[in-house]
DNA sequence: CGACCATAGTTGACAAGTCTACTAGGTGAC
DNA sequence: GTCACCTAGTAGACTTGTCAACTATGGTCG
């Protein structure tokens, strides 16, 4: 891929579980080209500026299976939604109300999205199981919030 | 608080949606005193080094207020144990397996972790019955995560 | 014809966050 | 008595990631 199918991909695909800057995208990509990694092909653009497509190497396909196999790094979280119901107390009712009923909002409007990139999606072999199941991941954990919402505005507000 | 009670509290309370290194902590602290949200009282330490309280100031108590009843930024989602499932087609059955159990150990050892702090609190007011939802919000993620493990396990390896 | 959009990529300056090592006093174990 | 650990805080170097601006080319819309 070029540095820019990449922002794509990383924008549309994983991109609930995994962001990308473009700048950084393409400093990777030089990176992983100056490691070993990576290859870079350049392609004359049809109608377009040349593509400087990436391809991966022996070297890169052995790091990324050590990566796969090694102990995934600890997640930091930082959710600053969250951090805003913890804090809540300090929050008149209507900003609590506001708070949750945008957290809704937002959530169903994700949902909607995974949802309709799931029923599009196919599960042919075990690798598209297995990127399906990310989305599905998602797709409970929004789910689980939105009960989640319910139980907190009962509860609370 | 002090850095050193603000690193605690981060790794115990909140923990799960939001991590802090202490350099950070003390850097950040530096940064609210000079900027006015908060001011510094030195406590001599009671068999201990002195300790550096910081109190919240009224331009502090504004600066929260506003930043509670503003939008939540966006939260950079980036799972490393969600990127190997991604990838998890690269994956023997062996390391592919290995991979689900180390990540349901880990999320029954966090939800064993949760569960007990969850019994030994107390829902007094609105603001601990708030902070608590926040606890819940993990619990009911991990159930989630592990549920969802179920299914996956069973769908593809 | 000009405005705007999509493709494709680059660069500098920053902000955010982490790692490591350090100072320094007090407590408890062996 | 010395070693490890807890409290409490500081500081430099570093990595990571973001923002914003920039260069190009070609196509569409009004």
């Amino acid at each position: 891929m070029t540095g820019y199918d990449l922002k794509r991909h990383f924008d549309s695909t994983v991109g609930h579980f995994w962001t990308a800057d473009k700048a950084h995208i393409y400093r990777t990509l030089a990176q992983l080209v100056a490691e070993g990694c990576a290859e870079v092909e350049t392609v004359a653009g049809a109608g377009a500026p040349d593509r400087q497509e990436h391809h991966i190497t022996a070297a890169g396909r052995a790091a990324l299976a050590a990566w796969l196999a090694s102990e995934p790094e600890r997640h930091v979280e930082r959710d600053p939604f969250l951090a805003r119901v913890f804090f809540g107390a300090d929050l008149d009712d209507d900003g609590l109300r506001s708070l949750f009923t945008r957290r809704r909002e937002a959530v169903l409007a994700q949902l909607a999205r995974f949802e309709r990139m799931r029923a599009e999606a196919e599960a042919s072999d075990r690798g598209a199981r297995l990127r399906l199941a990310t989305l599905d991941n998602g797709i409970a954990h929004l789910r689980t919030e939105l009960a989640w919402l319910d139980t907190v505005e009962e509860e609370v507000v």
